[in-house]
RNA sequence: GGGUGCUUAGCUCAGCUGGUAGAGCGUCGCCCUUACAAGGCGAAUGUCGGCGGUUCGAACCCGUCAGCACCCA
């Protein structure tokens, strides 16, 4: 073996090995476990937060896997409609290639599968090389045709359900993607904006209450007086109660509007007068259908004035007009004033394009009905969907991980809209809706369907023109666990791995598909589609940034894998950009955070380092110099299993059971350590704890079996009998083969590397660590009095190496040891661990004094009862054992005082006597321990 | 406006049902000791955001204030 653990073609081989032996499909054996991959999107790359939940993913099928399930974890991508056509869009002019409207729906759309075919290609490229061992096989994207014909048949299942409706509905249309949105890809920030207030003259010669001819409406819109249809004012508003009814002339357009009363106008806020504009505001849509107003639509789909409006304004565009109308209404005189305003600007979370409520005709999922929409009998949305899937999780049947999240999932649901599935894109599933001549519409899986269902009312040459429009791709995502296995068929793979045993994904998209995934596994399979939701942070910059490509602040996982150099970063980071002036930016901010690029660390580190990472919180900042931390600890155990290997290749190591074997305390022990981990390992996949997880592990072999372990081996295998040696060696073996079994889930592939070379001589079988049992906990080896010994013993090592330490006697040096007040069970220890003692602690055979033997001055160190000393003569500087004892007694008086305290308190008597007791004694060992530094201190003083 | 989190060592974060604070990285000494210098051994470091309360006892429970973040309207 090399002296370094070298990632690279350690992972090449094993992940080869596996895909191609058939190690990542289910075993069909078992009881069932299934993980559905969130299918990321075909629009480029898998970030940091993909590896991050695959790690995860990964982790729990590994684990499923070892631990006898018949594990499926199935990949595949989503065509994610916008973003993808965004994506192909741009590319197409960066080609310089004709836009997507000159190439036509069919050739554009050709294009986009071009690219998808690219994109997933890089995509399980990337998921290989992490090691997620995902069943290829199964494979699935959500435009195949299968799944397609799934999407369809929900649609029409829905629609003939009655929870599906057409209609005119103000939307949120995105002027520059042409398309509908819905509410959750509506991204309101405070934006800096002004607060017109314009006169409109009241009509038929009313006045206000103080003698003015007009009132004052305020907007942040002006543009949209154009299609103003009522001014509002509170009912209670002492200021305008007598205008209700009354009438104001719509500047610009001449035409007379109503004054009517709602309680919706807020009194305080402008001047308590507010233009309605139905057609372009949500607010005002809901009050105009109140008040039966008419909705104007003043724009275009390119958010320019349509004919609706005054000559003069048409064909402008919307801020176009906005000036042209305000410097109109200055002209008249009808400008009250103008103030400076903070507004939320609604912008599309794709386009970043100003949204504009917009009158259009969706496809709508009624969520809010408790009966049909259309008045047929039969439950409504609210009935049928959404409280079902509050049930879900209000019942249990899905629990979320941390179980808080389930209250962001009620407050959502409780106040959900109806959710508008159409968007006005090429690249989706087309809505299988045909329209007649006279625009009725009907429903069904293909046009000779609707010919079918229909004929009643459709002569049998009727024309028939389908929808143009496609689905919201989480419409399509959102029977993701069931359409992949096999949905609506009732196929072997539904049944048995429907539900799925967890959903691993991010808080970002609980509403988006979570929430969505319940609703139609409710509705459909009348059960959940997975029992747990595990919700992941997500994974940020050492800033604590959201990672994105403008941000220029994303990193490929792989680039940690195989490490980068800065400037590659740089131009990686800067090339491509939407906005190439941000460059200058962007490069500054990489420099600073990864002054010297980054190191390779391979994959099991990285894993590790996501692990390490998976705390409750939401936030995750993805450190380097940790994932440095863990490749680290990738080559400990490198060399460990090194170390192991050395001592046991071609040797009797014990196995066979023939030949007699001793254990040492030294073995009990590690042994009687590896059975509380294993149970702690357990514990922590229970609750999904990985953090916990990944230290437990880490811990356990760095700092027990590599620190101690290891070493004290070392004096079993050099002086031991061959019954001894024999027991050391399997004891090696044994634990490091279990401890390699216990890490595989998180670090898939040093541990098959090092378990392939281990594993024989530990006398276990097997083509691979992935098909062998997860290690469980066995009680029976656990061995307290070991364990008791072993902490003994460390305490006196312990004590030698810090009065080695920081007496600054060189490491090799051998010290005379005397043990002062050695107990029975000291003796006995002192004789059992005498070798492992002399070897670690480099002393020679320690001397008990007899009882009221004269000591040498020596250096002290304390040791249960018993003290450590080692004589000074020669070896250490007086001031410097003075300074030493004064810093451990400045300690003890410290913690004395508040023991004492705490005892002192006259109220202590109220605490549980075994507390009591306990600080009594604590305060006991801390005043004799006190005592015996205080002597030794004067001691030496004295000489 | 409603909701959810966060504030612990220089940095990133653990801290389970309340019992005198931990890890990794970094820092400071000493060591190339035959598994590992990507290492070993030793050391330093915190009025656990502020205030108040409950309790024998609070990083943990309650209240309040401050700062930060996110989600919904």
């Amino acid at each position: 073996m090399d002296k370094t653990f070298e990632p690279r073609d350690v992972e090449a081989r094993w992940r080869e090995y596996w895909e191609q032996n058939g190690c990542y499909t289910p075993s069909g054996e078992g009881e069932p476990y299934s993980i559905m991959i969130p299918p990321p999107n075909v629009t480029g790359t898998l970030h940091m937060g993909h590896a991050f939940q695959h790690t995860v993913m990964d982790a729990l099928t590994r684990h499923a896997r070892m631990s006898g399930k018949d594990t499926l974890w199935q990949p595949g991508t989503d065509h994610a409609g916008i973003a993808t056509q965004m994506v192909v869009e741009r590319n197409l002019k960066l080609a310089g290639e004709p836009a997507r409207l000159d190439l036509g729906r069919e050739k554009f759309v050709e294009k986009v599968w071009e690219w998808k075919r690219y994109s997933a290609g890089t995509i399980g490229g990337q998921i290989r090389r992490m090691g997620s061992s995902v069943d290829w096989s199964r494979e699935a994207f959500t435009m195949d045709p299968s799944y397609s014909k799934a999407v369809i048949e929900h649609f029409v299942r829905l629609y003939d359900a009655g929870l599906i409706y057409r209609g005119k509905r103000l939307v949120n249309w995105d002027p520059v993607l042409l398309t509908a949105i819905s509410d959750l890809e509506v991204v309101s920030e405070e934006e800096n904006g002004k607060l017109w207030h314009f006169r409109y003259p009241l009509a038929n010669g009313a006045t206000t209450a103080d003698g003015k001819d007009y009132i004052v409406v305020a907007t942040t819109r002006p543009e949209t007086m154009l299609g103003d249809t009522a001014v509002a004012v509170h009912p209670e508003d002492q200021r305008y109660q007598h205008l209700i009814g009354k009438r104001v002339t719509l500047p610009l357009t001449n035409r007379e509007i109503p004054i009517v009363a709602d309680d919706y106008v807020d009194r305080e806020f402008g001047t308590g007068c507010v233009k309605i504009t139905p057609a372009h505001d949500f607010n005002d849509y809901a009050l105009g259908q109140r008040h039966g107003l008419p909705l104007i639509n003043i724009f275009t789909p390119t958010a320019t004035i349509n004919d609706e409006a005054p000559d003069a304004y048409r064909g402008l565009d919307r801020y176009v007009a906005r000036k042209q109308i305000v410097a109109d209404l200055d002209a008249l005189g009808l400008v009250d004033k103008i103030d400076d305003h903070k507004l939320k600007v609604p912008r599309g979370d794709r386009s970043g394009a100003v949204v504009e409520p917009y009158l259009t005709d969706q496809w709508f999922v009624d969520l809010t009905r408790e009966t049909r929409h259309d008045g047929q009998p039969g439950p409504g949305g609210l009935a049928a969907i959404t409280r079902p899937a509050i049930d879900a999780v209000e019942s249990g049947r899905v629990r979320f991980v941390p179980d808080n999240w389930k209250t962001t999932y009620f407050q959502w649901l409780h106040n959900i809209q109806d959710w508008c599935i159409s968007r006005q894109l090429w690249w989706g599933h087309r809505i299988p809706a045909w329209f007649d001549e006279q625009g009725d519409v009907y429903v069904g899986r293909s046009e000779e369907e609707v010919r079918q269902k229909y004929a009643s009312r459709l002569t049998p040459h009727a024309s028939l023109k389908q929808d143009e429009d496609v689905f919201d791709t989480w419409f399509s995502s959102d029977i993701w666990p069931m359409a992949t296995l096999g949905w609506p068929e009732p196929t072997a793979a539904l049944k048995k791995w429907y539900p799925s045993s967890v959903l691993v994904t991010g808080f970002d998209i609980i509403f988006f598909w979570v929430a969505r995934m319940v609703m139609m596994g409710q509705y459909f399979q009348h059960d959940v589609p997975f029992r747990e939701v595990y919700i992941t942070g997500l994974v940020r910059d050492p800033e604590g940034n959201k990672m994105s490509k403008s941000k220029g602040n994303v990193l490929d996982p792989l680039d940690v894998v195989d490490g980068i150099t800065l400037e590659d970063l740089v131009k990686k980071r800067t090339t491509g950009l939407m906005k190439p002036e941000t460059a200058p930016k962007i490069e500054a901010k990489t420099r600073k955070d990864y002054p010297n690029g980054i190191e390779a660390v391979g994959v099991d580190a990285l894993r590790f380092t996501f692990a390490a990472l998976a705390t409750q919180g939401r936030d995750i900042r993805f450190d380097a110099g940790r994932a440095g931390g863990y490749r680290n600890f990738c080559n400990k155990i490198w060399n460990a299993a090194r170390y192991v290997l050395m001592n046991c290749e071609e040797q009797d190591c014990g196995v066979d059971g023939t030949q007699p074997l001793e254990l040492s305390d030294a073995d009990r022990w590690i042994v009687s350590r590896l059975q509380k981990v294993e149970a702690e390992a357990a514990e922590h996949f229970a609750t999904y704890r990985f953090d916990l997880l990944s230290t437990a592990l880490y811990q356990f072999i760095w700092n027990e079996y590599c620190d101690w372990y290891l070493e004290l081996s070392k004096p079993a295998l050099q002086q031991g009998s061959a019954a001894q040696q024999r027991g050391t060696r399997r004891t090696l073996l044994r634990v490091l083969e279990a401890a390699l079994r216990l890490l595989h889930p998180l670090m898939p592939f040093i541990t098959e590397e090092v378990w392939q070379r281990i594993a024989p001589l530990a006398g276990v079988g097997g083509d691979s660590i992935m098909s062998q049992p997860y290690p469980q906990a066995e009680p029976v080896k656990i061995d307290e009095a070991a364990e008791a010994d072993i902490e003994w013993l460390k305490t006196l090592i312990l004590g030698v190496r810090q009065i080695r330490g920081e007496m600054n006697i060189a490491p090799g040096k051998v010290l005379p040891l005397l043990v002062q007040d050695a107990s029975d069970d000291d003796r006995a220890r002192l004789a059992r661990l005498d070798t492992a003692i002399a070897f670690l602690a480099r002393v020679e055979t320690p001397r008990v004094l007899d009882v009221g033997e004269p000591a040498p001055q020596s250096a002290t160190a304390l040791l249960g009862s018993a003290r450590l000393l080692v004589p000074m003569a020669g070896l250490i500087d007086k001031d410097a054992e003075l300074a030493r004892l004064a810093k451990q007694i400045g300690k003890l008086e410290g913690d004395i005082e508040k023991t004492q305290t705490r005892l002192t308190n006259p109220n202590f008597g109220k605490a549980p006597e075994a507390v009591q007791e306990q600080a009594r004694q604590h305060l006991a060992k801390l005043q004799a321990d006190l005592e015996i530094l205080r002597q030794q201190s004067a001691g030496i003083a004295a000489l």
